[in-house]
DNA sequence: ACCGTTAACTTGACGGCGTCAACCTGAGAC
DNA sequence: GTCTCAGGTTGACGCCGTCAAGTTAACGGT
């Protein structure tokens, strides 16, 4: 840990960027906090002088950024870890995938979603990982289970998710309920049953006591339909 | 603003307090990013050395936190303000007004919702504005057009405009639409009938193939009941 | 076996940050 | 006029990100 490291061969400094790079993952999950992501705490750790860390990345904010982009692929892995079978169930649990992990990594979920981010542009991991969330809405809008810009829909898919994760992290002290399983769940039925209705809607509607009426009528018709096949997503 | 403060006299040392709140709140906004907020750089606008903000404040801390019930209070009042009528599209113009809030004043809504809340406890004047969403719900359970407990209902919905808004304000490079007012709208009416039509979901459903057609069927009749009376909410 | 080159890393310093102990100062009661 | 103490200031500490300059050791050439 505080042994100094032996110097890298010839041609194979680069070998230290990965190290720094461990470093810095190790840090932030054992410490809980990103306060403790320091340069000098991470070249400590890396067993190197605080200033070899410039070696490798520009400033602190594009080292932070590289370790983002490895939580970017992450969570990229889950979304093709949890496709198959019914897309509206699939959609589903890659959805409750990715509350998982962020309930799970709150600090790298922080850094990655809620910092300043300076650089412009998506990165590529990022792109790639949202590329898989369009790709599993697009599943839906062939079954027609969902209807619209598959691009569209995901942002609000992935907004209702990140809302209620970013805020079960950033603001615990409120008047949560107990099970955060059963929570996450029902967001992410809300929010998957509200973009399949929302796009069949007419852009004007009854007022209230009517609406809940048609709602009314439209959960019997469906209860009414039997036993079912499939739990809901 | 950089000129020394005349000190108060007896028994209105207070008085600076107020000051340097104003400082900082201004810092921010004018600044346009946190990491303006200084100590140092809020105790010189306020015309005063450095060490007597914690004749106020124990520690930079409380001054944030004391920035940030000022902006609870104001999303506080947004709910208030925008009450009455029919309580489904009341609840859509809360939403609507707190979405604008937070893409008017990024910083401030950074600051307030993804900051490492240090302090336990819900802060007095974020629990009245999260009881002011509660009631609008409230009134939409009274009314029948939405379903269950207010209290979760409140927080489905706070997520998904939050969820919205944040990743707006924390990830502006992603392929967000051109139109971010129609992006809330569509945000918020997803999340409102999703939590409307959810609750009356049976637990088992169709594949998503029959479901589409059911979904169908519903918008169609609901389309057909005449010219409606009012946009959706 | 030695040497020169240069990639890989270190040293030491700078300014800015939050924070604290110690000191000053002037408004107001007597 | 003087005493008191609320309302500040001074100066320092340790930590932070960052940088210019210096050092060290791996390796190809002879």
């Amino acid at each position: 840990m505080t042994t100094r490291r032996v110097r890298a061969r010839r041609g194979e400094g680069a070998l230290l960027r990965e190290e720094i790079l461990r470093a810095a993952e190790d840090l932030l999950a054992e410490s809980g906090s990103e306060d403790a992501l320091t340069l000098r705490a991470v070249a400590l750790r890396a067993g190197v002088s605080t200033p070899s860390v410039y070696l490798h990345f520009a400033d602190k904010e594009e080292l932070v950024e590289a370790v983002c982009l490895r939580v970017w692929d992450e969570l990229g892995r889950l979304f093709t870890d949890n496709l198959g079978g019914d897309p509206f169930l699939a959609l589903g649990k890659c959805a409750r995938a990715y509350a998982r992990f962020a309930l799970d990594h709150p600090v790298q979920y922080r850094v990655l979603m809620m910092r300043p981010s300076a650089a412009p542009g998506v990165p590529p991991a990022a792109a790639q990982a949202f590329g898989h969330m369009v790709n599993a809405v697009s599943a839906c809008v062939e079954t027609r289970v969902l209807e619209g810009d598959p691009e569209a829909l995901a942002l609000g898919l992935w907004s209702a998710v990140h809302g209620c994760v970013s805020l079960l992290i950033a603001q615990p002290s409120f008047p949560w309920p107990r099970d955060r399983e059963a929570l996450i769940d029902h967001i992410v039925r809300q929010a998957g049953f509200g973009a399949a209705v929302y796009s069949r809607l007419p852009r004007r509607l009854p007022p209230s006591t009517e609406l809940a009426a048609h709602l009314d009528a439209f959960g019997a018709r469906l209860a009414a339909r039997g036993e079912g096949d499939q739990p809901s997503p």
